[in-house]
This record gives structure tokens, C-alpha cells and sequence, in this order.
DNA sequence: CCCTTGACCTGGAGTTGCTCCAGGGAGCTA
DNA sequence: TAGCTCCCTGGAGCAACTCCAGGTCAAGGG
């Protein structure tokens, strides 16, 4: 498929595909005769998979860090099951701060609400 | 209190409340007869606010918004309200990312436990 | 009294991770 | 044959910091 069409099914723009793969977290997608990339359904996965870690927080260094990993193959699974241990972490932070954000929202917002009693 | 304690307190870098004082989305901090900045204690709980909201997303554009509206005064009260509620709502909608991430990186490590019992 | 140390100042360059754009080609269709 | 759409590349621009050079001032030690 085209890069429009793995756009669509990653969630990635088609910009950011080819800035992710000239940094080479994503591997050099086939060409056809016409030059144009063509891509898998297994590069479709990748890109989607680099989207959530993306989306989550992940930096590109560690996203090329796991892609080098990748490209190793199997004898590097455990080293990457452990990256990926460690983004599951990082989301238990986000979350921790999304609760503390919620909680300072609703104190400012209790505030507001006193404000507008008085003048409303 | 100087930047220091200012940063400590808000969770701010010195640079980051320098910049954002430029920004305007800090108010101009007084300044003690030796041209350092004195932050009050209100001074630090704008700066902890903005850690927060910027620290789940929020952009500059829309703090310098809610800076204009605060520098208003009480009239803006029910506009500043909106402006966080809308701010909760990408709470939730992060919340939701980080669901769905977690999923991903769950079906990943499944995959990857697979592998490694094969090739143990 | 002088000198070092340390915290702060300003202005500006550098970084990350995109995003947008100019300029150009290939294929379809009317 | 022109117009349309989709793609390509290289490079500029942007957000939100972060770091640094070069300078000021106050306090403390020798």
C-alpha cells in the first residue's frame, strides 16, 4: 500500500513516516518501479506500534534504540521485552500526573465556582 | 524567595520561568534592589499551576490565553473556567491514550514471552 | 582589603520532533 | 494535451525548552 493509505492505518503523518524512516526507526520501505514506498502489512504494525509508544512519551532515541534491537532479530527479545517493561512504567507515571493535574484543576475550579457566587 | 526556591517550589526550571516570564504568561516578578527577581508566594502558585498544565499538554498559546484572561481580572472568571474544563477533558482523552497504549504494549509482551519460551 | 565562590542576570545559539513548502515527476482521464 | 492527484526530495520553520558565554553583585576566607 501507499504512504497515504499506511498513514491513515498508523496514525503516523505521511511527513513523520519519512522523517522516521530517514532516522532509521523504521526500515527502508520497499520501492515500486515507480519509486513510490510501498508498504507491508508487517511495516503497517511497526509504524502503529511506534505511534502509541510515540503518542506516550517515548523519545526517538529510545525508539531507535528498540529499532536496532528489532533489527538484531530474536536474540535480542529479552532486551526489548525490558524497554518496553520499562514505557509500561513511564505510563504509570503519566497516569500519576494526570490524577495530580486533575486534582489541582478541581481545587482552581472549586475557587472559580466561590468566585462567580459572589458575582454572578 | 529567589529563582531558585521559586523553581524548587513550582517544579520549574530557573530557565523555564525566565522564559516564561518573557512569554508573558508570567507576570513581570518584582525585583529587589540588587536586580534579582523576589517571588512571592502567589507568584509560585501561578508557576505551579503552569507546571501542571503544561506538564499534561497544554500548549503556550492557550496558557498565555488563560494569563490574559487572569490579568483581566474577576470578570473573566467564567472563561478561565471553560479553559480548564476543556483542559480536563484532554486529561481524559490522555488517560485513554495511555489505556489503549498499555493494551498495545500487553499484546507486544505477550508476543515476546512466546519467543522467548521457544528460545529460551 | 582583596580574591574567590556562588547565585543570579541577559542575549543568543542549539536541540527535539515534527510540519510545511517549493520544485519536480508519473500516471490517469477528459 | 492539459489538468488533477498522488508521490518524491531537500530544506526551512516552529514549539518549547535547554544550555552557554560573558558579566554583575554580595558574602566569606586569608
Amino acid at each position: 500500500m501507499l504512504i497515504s493509505e499506511a498513514s491513515i492505518r498508523s496514525g503516523l503523518s505521511a511527513d513523520t513516516i519519512r522523517y522516521y524512516e530517514k532516522s532509521g526507526i523504521v526500515p527502508a520501505i520497499d520501492r515500486g518501479a515507480d519509486g513510490l514506498r510501498r508498504f507491508s502489512p508487517e511495516n503497517v504494525e511497526w509504524l502503529t506500534l511506534l505511534y502509541w509508544l510515540r503518542k506516550t512519551g517515548m523519545s526517538m532515541k529510545d525508539m531507535q534504540c528498540f529499532a536496532a534491537l528489532y533489527r538484531e532479530g530474536g536474540r535480542t527479545v529479552s532486551e526489548r521485552k525490558a524497554l518496553l517493561l520499562g514505557h509500561a512504567e513511564t505510563l504509570k507515571r503519566k497516569r500519576a500526573d494526570l490524577d495530580r493535574c486533575e486534582e489541582v484543576l478541581a481545587e482552581k475550579l472549586a475557587i472559580y465556582d466561590k468566585l462567580e457566587g459572589k458575582h454572578p
